[in-house]
RNA sequence: CCAGUCGGCUGGAUGGCCGCUGCCGUAAGGCAGAGGAAAGUCCGGGCUCCACGGAGACACGGCGCCGGAUAAGGUCCGGCGGGGGAGACCCCAGGGAAAGCGCCACAGAAAGUAAACCGCCGCUGAUGCGGUAAGGGUGAAAGGGUGCGGUAAGAGCGCACCGCUGGGUCGGCGACGUCCCAGGCAUGGCAAGCCCCGCCGGGAGCAAGACCGAAUAGGGGCGACGCUGGCGGCGCUAGCCGCCUAGCCUGUUUCCGGGUAGUCGCCCGGGUUGGUCGCCAGAGGCGGUCGGCGACGAUCGUCCCAGAGGAAUGGCCGUCACGCGGAGUUCAGCUUGCUGAGCUGCGCCAUACAGAACCCGGCUUAUAGGCCGACUGGCGCU
């Protein structure tokens, strides 16, 4: 176990690992990255340590903010079930391992065309993913020039 | 056929690929999976926990013609009364205004113990004084209405009818209606102003609540004894007795009551994240028969019909209906370039309102398009 490839995700396939606290939707707004896409935004934060996995090994997982202004009950839930299935069909569109992810949605995302909604998501996602990794060295270095 | 009134139904269909939740199955797999309003949370219940002693007064909230239906209701059905409409039919917050208080803008002479602007009549030379409430005028509303008599002019001043009030007869379970008699009329409207009368009413809600369950803080139950302060008496003390006076809780208050305050002993562990239950067989759906004008009831048969939990019931793509826009073509009508109908391509949209959260019965509100039934009035035909 110990020596497997990173690579090999649990769950690579199937269904998303969901947020389900509102803790971790405020975590992930607080201390989060955040970019934003045509319809959407998208918040990331390195998930809590007290997870039972190593990092590397975690799935990422998933929450949705679709406020009330956006759309009635039945607008929201439409929204959240498209960006649900992209994520499924597109097998995470390069979420990383260890990360979770808030998405919030806008109105645009009730009529976009479900290729474009998995365009951007991926660009988004991608975005995270080298911004993340250049935070991440800088503070490395702070805090080896600090000892 | 046109115009209208009332009521009901429906709320796209079908297929492919990839998924979600629950149940069944060892497995492969199979089966089921949002609404008429699931909404607003405005009423009524079931269910759960808490509180709950009795009597009186007060307060608060709700309801308000009668009878019935129902688990119940502010809902429904059948009636009554009033108002509107040519009619089908529709509307009514529909107890009490001779218990009291209050209000009735503007206009108007006057808005409630009536009053007198113009007018009418009488007297007078005239100014004016008196009578009057027919007519005019104001207003949402002007102190019964219409007619005849009467009179100086008028007036319930008198009479008839209608209305009103009181009493009675008959019919109806009743709201109420019918008829008779009496009274010359007293009693304007507003109670969605205060109010009065009658009836009803514990509180919170499935985040209710129950169970399983690391750590930390210390909690709960039962039993026994005891019960704050002051004064007086008895007693050596411990303590006992009597009187007075207080706090909190039970909507407020009064009376009679009750609980609560400390110590000791014994027993139980406690419950944040999480999990399980509550949580879907029910005032259940469909069909028949019988009873009832009806709401509905009785009975028989049959079916099992969502149970999620940051919350499943979906995503994408075809085809077809329906709809909309424009084009071509055929037919009909005539106001000779328009209208209507049918057919054939093309394009758009791919449906409106809207998503179960413990469960039922209602109410209210939203809703594209389509369909059906009953009835009323008019026109045409037989």
């Amino acid at each position: 176990m110990t020596t497997d490839a990173p690579a090999k995700l649990p769950h690579a396939h199937g269904k998303p690992e969901r947020l389900r606290h509102r803790r971790d939707f405020i975590r992930a707004s607080k201390l989060g990255l955040r970019v934003n896409a045509p319809g959407f935004s998208i918040q990331t934060v390195p998930q809590a340590p007290e997870a039972p996995l190593a990092p590397y090994q975690n799935p990422p997982r998933f929450g949705f903010t679709v406020t009330k202004k956006v759309a009635g009950a039945v607008g929201r839930n439409r929204i959240r079930r498209r960006l649900k299935e992209a994520l499924r069909a597109g097998g995470r569109l390069g979420a990383q391992a260890g990360q979770d992810y808030v998405v919030i949605a806008r109105r645009e995302t009730l009529t976009a065309s479900f290729a474009d909604l998995i365009l951007h998501m991926t660009e988004s996602f991608t975005r995270l993913k080298s911004r993340a990794g250049a935070q991440g060295s800088r503070k490395q270095k702070d805090g080896h020039s600090a000892r």
